[in-house]
DNA sequence: AACTATTTATAAGA
DNA sequence: TTCTTATAAATAGTT
């Protein structure tokens, strides 16, 4: 949601992680308030920060909330506690999967398999971005090949003046 | 973020309630997820469901970040406990604030009021919208006259026709 | 449960 | 920190 995208880990600049840690944490606040006047729920929310500082939402008294919730994950039908936790874990990694599938689906049309399931649209698109791809490795190309017989004359003329100078030379010891 | 914006308020229709419920949960959930991923933080989310079921979010262990947090709020120096809470709320009443006075100062300024604070693109902006406005009520004005006037007009064949018949028909008496 | 038109959140930059 | 802006993401209403 912003400029750019984002990986899911650690951002490891100190100071944009701050900034972040800012942003989100209000952003978070924010919906989970928003999600108790919406819906009617009830909903706890304590956030503490790398330097230890607290930061809290609760849409009704917190420590009735807590009470609550001990009381649930207290009884005996309710060891899915942590499986709740787990199930937002299990999200993201189906959605990094599904990215995945994406990726390598994609890299397979590029490849010009696996094409049956797209449609006259996507073949069009498909087509053009290979031709571009084909043009860019062309110019690159080009480019190189370039640069080689570039680098040719210049040896070339190197060597013409060295043999010249050479057969200057010897003609000066023969001369001698 | 949808085909509408929702006012911040409990969601009357039960059905819409409970999806709007389930996606915003999940959002939550997500997010509360991303926070701790990104910024290091230790996150607790408890959410109700009005039906009373449990969902959570930990980024730690929940029991212990709610010692932690019993602890934070049990010292002297930590009153500020349930103002942490209240800040959410006061940003959501600044913002409701806000968009109040934009709309008076919008309303302002349709009027031709208070219009100093504007800038030469503003005015430019106002002046169009204005100009649209009156295009529109002349357009609705033309209609309302042309309805009138093809009204007018049938009761005036009407009434014509009316009075020729009276007129042929006393005649028909007359010559009777 | 999907789909999109829109709104909202937010990353990056100043 | 705060503001702005471009873009990614969430989600309201619809099917």
């Amino acid at each position: 949601m912003g400029r750019g995208k984002v990986e899911l880990k650690r951002i490891e600049n100190p100071s944009s992680r701050q900034v972040t840690f800012s942003k989100r944490r209000n952003g978070l606040l924010k919906k989970a308030f928003e999600l108790s006047v919406l819906c009617d729920a009830e909903v706890a929310l304590l956030i503490f920060s790398p330097s230890a500082k607290v930061f809290q939402f609760a849409s009704h008294d917190i420590q009735r909330t807590i009470a609550k919730y001990k009381t649930e994950v207290g009884l005996p039908n309710s060891d899915d506690q942590g499986i709740r936790t787990m199930e937002v874990w299990r999200n993201e990694i189906d959605h990094l999967t599904r990215t995945i599938h994406d990726l390598e689906a994609r890299h397979m049309h590029l490849a010009g398999e696996n094409l049956s399931a797209l449609g006259i649209k996507d073949l069009k698109q498909l087509e053009r971005q290979l031709r571009l791809g084909v043009e860019r490795i062309r110019s690159k190309k080009r480019r190189i090949i370039s640069e080689q017989i570039t680098y040719l004359k210049r040896k070339v003329r190197f060597l013409t003046l060295s043999l010249y100078r050479r057969h200057h030379t010897n003609s000066n010891f023969t001369s001698d």
